[in-house]
DNA sequence: CGTCATTTTGAGGTATTTCAACGAAGGTGG
DNA sequence: CCACCTTCGTTGAAATACCTCAAAATGACG
């Protein structure tokens, strides 16, 4: 279901409207749109563990990935540290209300990233109505990502949200490539404050799986599916 | 920053542009418009408990609250069912994925919808954007109240997510009418599989708030503030 | 190769879930 | 108008699961 716009030469977006009837199409920009994008858009290149924006600052840009993970999220009064999201390549990131940023967002691995000002934004969306389709497409992904977030932090067991994450996980490492591994780029710790847990409990969660011989870990950030069906089962079993 | 826009003659939305540098600014549709909205939607007019339309059916519609309250929610094969949003007025609602509604949708009072067909709006999208752009904004508001759950259904503890539960649906009250008290149309038990709760846990949280004199419950569908100090507190300590 | 952050493992506490039963409310039909 | 029934809500006790605190081991990085 998911796909991958090429990115050669500037920002890409991939769209699907509210209520389409027509399904998850791929819709890439046109040649027209990306060059109108790429006239506005400034190309980033982070290194891992930067901050691209910090919550409640002043909204001046919208993001989009062209490579890399970024995580976004917010830090609250307890100390505690709550990850509202991942964004992988062609992710859209920067949602404000009341002009500020909602959550921090930060590099994970080395990512490029497309900025774009939302001044000179607005202006070129309300004149083309194809590219705030995208736009809307886009942001509607958003939603669909964070109800399943929702729908994976409402569990109650620790190993089933987990089994959720390497499946969200593995959609995306299929996007890029055809393996059986999975890739996992951001830590246990961040892993956990995505999906309400603690570290410790995504490490027994992990122990766990590999104990029951459903996946294998072959280092920190990879892993690999042993038994498929007891797999299926743990993730749409909730 | 909930602002309600007005309704009469036919649907209208409420928008907020991601990254907006301006804030939560309303914004109406122009009258040209909510006429051209008008002459695709149908009004509807629904008793409670009245199936709107049924996860995974084909998604030929979105909709659009008048007034009244809308639920949607998926039921996971454990039976176990899970409240992924309520809808009140001037929402948007009728998200899909594939061509298919991705949760179901159920009146919980007696509402008023605004039934479009998508095969009717999208070309209308195409050529208008500044219609687009509403949808856009509303997405978005979309995304945030998702968001905002995630936060809330992360909490630990039962009390601090029923809080902020009646801190929400303080806001929706506010908006109607100035009035210290609480409208809360919804049952225990959706209140319960929106908080990611039993329905006996929220009991308890009820019962805890009330006991500790921070919360008046007069009937089950209405409740007042008397602390508002701890109460606060409690929202905002998570 | 040493330092430091991250990860792993262990034991105990505490919250919610579960299971069960009772009480209340709303809706239907006689 | 009342009786009945179904649904919803409330309360109690035990079990499970995760969280907290603490310490050791692994891995990353300069």
């Amino acid at each position: 279901v998911q796909t991958v716009a090429a990115t050669a030469g500037g920002p890409s977006l991939r769209g699907v409207p509210i209520g389409s009837a027509t399904g998850d199409i791929v819709r890439l920009l046109s040649h027209r749109q990306q060059s109108q994008l790429s006239g506005i858009a400034t190309e980033l290149h982070l290194p891992p563990r930067m901050i691209v924006y910090r919550e409640d600052s002043c909204a001046q840009c919208v993001f989009i990935v062209g490579r890399g993970t970024v995580k976004a999220f917010r830090d609250l009064p307890s100390g505690k540290r709550r990850v509202m999201a991942f964004m992988f390549q062609d992710d859209l990131f920067g949602l404000a209300e009341g002009g500020h940023y909602v959550h921090t967002a930060q590099t994970i691995s080395a990512v490029t990233l497309y900025r774009i000002q939302v001044d000179a934004l607005t202006p070129m969306l309300r004149c083309d109505p194809e590219l705030v389709f995208q736009f809307l497409g886009k942001v509607a992904h958003e939603l669909r990502a964070s109800l399943r977030q929702t729908i994976i932090v409402g569990r109650r067991d620790a190993v089933g949200r987990l089994a959720m994450f390497l499946h969200m996980l593995e959609q995306h490492s299929r996007c890029l490539r055809h393996t059986p591994q999975i890739e996992i780029p951001m830590s246990r710790s961040d892993t956990a404050n995505y999906l309400g847990l603690t570290l410790e409990a995504v490490c027994r969660a992990s122990r766990t799986l590999e104990r029951m011989g459903i996946i294998a870990f072959t280092g920190r950030h990879v892993a690999r599916i042993v038994d498929r069906r007891r797999f299926d089962k743990l993730v749409t079993a909730l």
